[in-house]
DNA sequence: GAAGGTCAAGCGCA
DNA sequence: CTGCGCTTGACCTT
């Protein structure tokens, strides 16, 4: 018996449980050492990608590990993550991936997760860390309606393998001025 | 190996 | 202010 019901929303609905979200999926305090403790220990890698006739940025950092054979010292907090991702979206996550958004100018286009990384049935689990941040969602099919949720520090978001057929999903600059924020996907991958 | 999709910044526009 | 759709090109997937 769960002692606290975390509230949630259902943002996009199919038969593998669609797209839900928890804001407050783990409290403040949790959050904030979680955050830390990934910005400091985490291996931050910065991209480049050609556009027109010059190099540019890739406007984010990122930073992926596999879930096996993890040190039990690891400083990372992947072990307490997974235990709390578990209680809301059971799978077998072998793997996560990171971004890092350092400020409002920081983003990622419309896209949906490669398939490859995922696992026919399963979902990902994106933890939110830091900074608020508005994610849009639209359907490929359809592009009129879209989905904005603003993905609050210590909350979930949870994607059926069906919905990265069905639907994309973006994080879009903003002129506001906002500090840096974090996510942290959990993902099913397939073997090698 | 050919073909198609992705996704970076900046622009005009709604 | 904000988002959309267009643009090129290197790289990736099919």
């Amino acid at each position: 018996m769960e002692l606290f019901e975390s509230p949630m929303t259902r943002l996009i609905d199919d038969a593998e449980g669609g797209i839900r979200y928890w804001p407050s999926f783990v409290d403040a305090a949790t959050a904030d050492d979680w955050f830390a403790r990934l910005r400091d220990g985490a291996t931050w890698k910065s991209q480049r990608r050609m556009m027109y006739d010059r190099e540019v940025d890739v406007p984010r950092l990122t930073a992926s590990y596999w879930l096996d054979g993890l040190s039990p010292d690891c400083p990372m907090p992947f072990a307490d993550m997974l235990v709390q991702v578990h209680d809301l979206a059971p799978a077998p996550y072998t793997a996560v991936g990171m971004n890092l958004y350092r400020d409002g100018r920081d983003s990622v286009a419309m896209h949906h997760d490669k398939l490859r990384m995922l696992t026919p049935g399963l979902p990902l689990a994106l933890v939110s860390l830091g900074n608020p941040r508005r994610m849009r969602i639209r359907a490929q099919a359809d592009h009129r309606d879209a989905i904005d949720v603003e993905l609050a520090h210590g909350s979930l978001l949870v994607m059926s393998h069906a919905s990265q057929l069905s639907h994309e999903h973006g994080i879009p600059k903003t002129a506001r001025p906002v500090g840096p924020r974090m996510s942290a996907v959990f993902r099913a991958r397939p073997p090698r």
